[in-house]
DNA sequence: TTTGCTCCGTGCGCTGACGCACATACGCTA
DNA sequence: TAGCGTATGTGCGTCAGCGCACGGAGCAAA
C-alpha cells in the first residue's frame, strides 16, 4: 500500500485536510516515471492523471513539424492531466517526463469522482491552474524576447526548484527541445554559463554551482513566475 | 434595462439555461469598451469581469520593459477576468481593449456569488479555460517559430472570427505590440499580404479581402487553435 | 493653403539564431 | 585496447528581425 502521508511529497496532496486526503489516496497508485516517457500526446484521451513527487514533467506544444517548445513544467507543485479538471477528456499538449522519479497516478474516472467529492481538492487545483496559466504566459513572452543563454538559466532554475537536487540528467539535444532551439544553441549557452562557473556540465549531467549567479544570468521572467507561484501557494492556506 | 436575450451575443451567456441565465443577467450591466482601454494591468485586483459581445480584448504579457506580447484573444466566445473563476483576485496579464464595442460587465463580488450558484456557468467557464490554455500554448509556439507574415495572417484570422466584420481598425504600431515585433516588421508583413490581395490596408483600417488566401498564408497554428475551440464548443451541448 | 499630427514606407548596419557538416571526447563493451 | 555509440564542440554561410533614422503621405483644424 501507499507510504504514510508525510512522505507524500506532492504539494497539492499534502495540503489536503485528512478527510479529503483519504478520498484521494484511495485511488492513487505509486509509479516511477522514466526519462523520455510520453504521458500524453496532443489529442490523446487522458487515461491517468499524475501527481509528481520526485519526478518532473514537461508540457510541450508542437508546431508545424518544427521542434517542440516547452510551455510549462510540472513538478511536485502540480498535477499532470489538468484538462480533466476543466471538463475535458483530451490533452492539448504533449506531456513528457523530463526528470525520472516517483509520482502518484490515478485512473481518470476514479479521479473525477474523487475530485467532485472534494471541494478542497477543487480549490487547490483551480488555483494551481491559475498559476500554470501565468507560467505559460510568461514563458511565452520569454521565449519570444530573450536570448538563449538567459532562457537556459531560467529553465535550470525552474527545474532546480522542482527537483530539489543540485545535479540532474539532461542532454543538450533534450534541452534544445525544451527551449525550442538547436542543440548547438544550447551548447553555446551552456558553455557560456559554465565559463562563468555557474554550472558544471558533462555528458548529460548538469550540476548547479551558483544559484545566485544563475538568477543574475536569467531574465526577470524567472522571478516573475516564481513570485506568482508563491502568491498562489501563500493563498492556499488562509482561505476558509 | 438589458436588451432581450437573443441579442446577448456572448456565447457563454447565450448557452445558459433560462434559469442560470437569469441568475447571471441580474448583475450584468452593458458597457462600451473603447479602443486602447486597459481593463487590468498585471497584479491589479479584478474589480469587474467582462463578457464581450461586439468588442475584443487582448491578453498581453510584459517582459523586461520589452514590447508586449499577446498571449490570448477574448471575444464573444469568452470572458475577461478568468482568475476569479480560479479563486484568485488578481490578474497576471494586461487586458487591453483591442476592438471597440459592446460588452456586459459585472462586479467581481456579484459575479462570484452568481458563479457559485450556477453549475452550468461553471461548466462552461471551465471548458472555456481549457480552450484558452490551448490557445495560449499554441500561440506561444507560433510566436517562437513562425515568421511575422504568417503570424500576422493568423492574427487577422483570429480577430476576424471574433469581430465578424470584414473591416476593423488597427494601427501597425498596435499590431506590433500584439505580435511582439517592431512596427516596421508589421509594415513589411502587411505589405506582403496586401500585394497578394489578401488584405487592404490604409491608415489603420484593415479590410479582409480573401479569407482562404489568408488561411493559406497563415501557419497551421490558426487551424489547430480553431479546431480545438470547435471541439470545446461542440462539447458544450451534449454534456448532461 | 498652411500647419501639424498621425500613420506608413524605406534604408542600413548589426546580430542572434538557423541549417548543415564535420571534428572531437567520453564511456561502455568485447 | 580497440571499437562503437552517444554526447559535445566548432566552423561557416545565410537570414529574419532589430534598432535607428528619415522620408513621404493622408487627414483635419486653423
Amino acid at each position: 500500500m501507499l507510504s504514510p502521508r508525510k512522505v507524500i511529497e506532492n504539494s497539492l496532496l499534502a495540503a489536503l485536510p485528512r478527510k479529503d486526503y483519504n478520498i484521494m489516496i484511495a485511488g492513487l497508485e505509486p509509479v516511477t516515471l522514466t526519462l523520455g516517457e510520453v504521458l500524453y500526446e496532443p489529442g490523446d484521451t487522458i487515461q491517468h492523471i499524475y501527481f509528481p513527487s520526485a519526478s518532473l514533467v514537461s508540457l510541450l506544444t508542437l508546431a508545424d513539424g518544427h521542434l517542440a517548445l516547452e510551455v510549462g513544467i510540472v513538478g511536485r507543485d502540480g498535477m499532470v492531466g489538468i484538462p480533466l479538471v476543466l471538463g475535458h477528456t483530451t490533452s492539448s499538449v504533449r506531456a513528457l517526463v523530463q526528470g525520472e522519479g516517483a509520482a502518484l497516478r490515478m485512473k481518470a474516472g476514479i479521479f473525477l469522482k474523487a475530485f467532485h467529492r472534494s471541494p478542497p481538492m477543487q480549490r487547490e487545483l483551480y488555483r494551481y491552474i491559475h498559476a500554470l496559466m501565468a507560467q505559460i504566459s510568461q514563458t511565452a513572452a520569454c521565449n519570444r524576447f530573450h536570448v538563449v543563454e538567459s532562457r537556459l538559466a531560467r529553465w535550470l532554475l525552474m527545474t532546480h526548484d522542482r527537483v530539489q537536487r543540485d545535479e540532474f540528467c539532461m542532454t543538450q539535444e533534450f534541452l534544445g527541445h525544451m527551449l525550442g532551439v538547436r542543440r548547438v544553441g544550447v551548447t553555446n549557452a551552456a558553455r557560456a554559463l559554465q565559463n562563468n562557473n555557474l554550472i558544471q556540465y558533462s555528458r548529460g549531467n548538469i550540476t548547479m554551482l551558483d544559484r545566485a549567479g544563475l538568477e543574475a544570468a536569467a531574465c526577470g521572467c524567472y522571478e516573475i513566475v516564481r513570485d506568482m507561484n508563491d502568491g498562489v501557494m501563500a493563498g492556499l492556506q488562509p482561505r476558509q
